[in-house]
Order: structure tokens, then sequence, then C-alpha cells
DNA sequence: ATACTTGCAAATACTTTGCACTCCG
DNA sequence: CGGAGTGCAAAGTATTTGCAAGTAT
């Protein structure tokens, strides 16, 4: 954790930005749960001003540290996979918990040939998948 | 086309609801075109009322007729795979312009195969990707 | 007929901005 | 110190809702 602060100060001050508490706090809430809702992210830090937490995400958002993820018509945040090794996405519509799925090596390959074969410069990609989980079935 | 209306009358009736001018305009303008966000499809639909066109999407959505994708931070809308193929998008993150993509009979595949493994049903799925498109390149 | 729909306007909810004050380097 | 960052309040957008009038079956 001492390294992934360390991290987040380093792409802050590359940068030009600091490493503030309220940016602190963000980064703290998000490493430490599951995707969450702004509403749901603004509710865990009711000593930091909305307005700012709005402007911390937005700059996160800009350097690359926070994604935004589409579950069912809502959207969620989480850390980028520069702080949460790469992932996607099973998500319940039961119980509407969201599962990281990591066993998918094949499927990168397989999406970094879709891109090679359209001549598109592959950047980024999220593969969500929604259903009923184990527990649910 | 014909055949998709009919096929939108239907799945309506089944809910109760009735095919009027407002929602064949909405499904024609999703119908014709690449994804687009609210915006654009209400500047589509000059003779709809905003409020109109947000009470249709709401209503096509629970009918599972649209869907909403994430393209980059904001959210674009298409209709769902009952009314145009299954397939995903790449995403010119220059130009804004998304692209869907067919060819992808392994990736199905190999999805499937994580639900299994996960004891999880998938009942849908979506595979976004972000990119630079080869005429921005 | 009559229950479902729409348009319009008003209400909410969500997000961004201006500015004076505070904090980090 | 000096510029970057924050809180607060106000301004903008986006989305939803109430209701009278219109419309499809």
């Amino acid at each position: 954790m001492v390294a992934k602060n360390t991290r987040l100060a380093t792409i802050l001050r590359n940068g030009g930005h600091s490493l503030t508490k309220p940016r602190l706090a963000v980064f703290a809430a998000l490493e430490n749960s599951e995707p969450l809702t702004m509403h749901e992210l603004i509710a865990r830090l009711p000593d930091i001003d909305r307005a700012t937490t709005y402007r911390v995400i937005d700059l996160y958002q800009q350097l690359g540290i926070v994604k935004r993820l589409q579950i069912g018509w809502k959207y969620k945040l989480e850390l980028s996979d520069d702080f949460s090794s790469h992932h996607h996405h099973l998500s319940c519509l039961q119980c509407g918990k969201t599962t990281p799925i990591h066993e998918d090596a094949q499927i990168e390959a397989l999406i970094h040939a879709i891109g090679e074969s359209n001549n598109f410069k592959i950047s980024d990609h999220q593969l969500e998948i929604q259903g009923t989980c184990s527990s649910c079935r």
C-alpha cells in the first residue's frame, strides 16, 4: 500500500500536481472496495466537499488513475489497471455483486489480434459480463 | 425493416404498451446510426419533446430494446442484440467514432467458457475497446 | 370510451465554476 | 513566499415528474 501511495504521488507529481489529503482519501476509498458510484464515493468521504471529489475524480480520470464502468444502467468508478491488476467483471443481476475475473490470457490475446486486423491502436478495453452468479443460481 | 418494426410492436404490446409515433421515431433514429449520446439523440428528434425521449429510452431499457455503452467517460445508446446482431466496439479516442466489430467467434467461445468455469450463468456481455482508429493514426 | 402517451413547465438531481482562503513544496 | 488546491455557494446541465390535453385501440 505504501508502494501504491508512492506511485500515486509520482503520477501526480509528474503531471505537476501534489498529493493532498482529499486526493489520498479518494484514492483510499476506491482502493478498499468494489467499484463505487459517484454517489457512494461522495457518501464515504463526508469530510471532503462534493465539488472536490468531482475535481479529484476528473483529474484522476485524465491521469488514467481511475476508470468508469457501465454496470447495468449506472456507472461506477474503480482504480485503473495501474493500481489493480488488469481484470474484467462478472456482475450478478440478482444480487448486484461485481466480481473481478483475472484468468483470461487468451481473451487478451484475441483482443490484441482484433486491434491488429483493424489497424486500430488499442490503448484500453473493458469486458463486462452480466448474469446470475453461483450463489444466486 | 418492416420486420423490425413488427418485432418492436410485438415487444411493446406484450408489455402492455403501444407503438406510437415518438417511440417509432426514437427506434428509427437508433436503427440508422452509430451509438448516440442522449444529447445527440434528442438533437435528431426535434419534433419530440426531450422528456418524451427520456421516457421512451427508459421504457426501451426496461424492455431490453436498447443498451447503454460506456465510451471513454461518456455513455452512448444503441439497439440491443435483438435488433442488431451481437457485436462489440472499437472507439477512437481522437475522432470519437465508434465502429462495430462482428468477427469474434473465438471471443464469444472464451466468454462462454469463463461463465462455465465460474459457475456463472451469462445472460449478456459487452466488450469495449478504446484507442486510435486507422484514419487518426 | 378510456387507459395509455405526450408536451410543456416546473422540480430534482447531477456536475461544474467563481472566488476567497488554505496548504504544499 | 507563490502557485496549486479546497470549501462554499451559486450557476449550469441533465434527467425526472405533475398535469392537462391528445391519441391509439
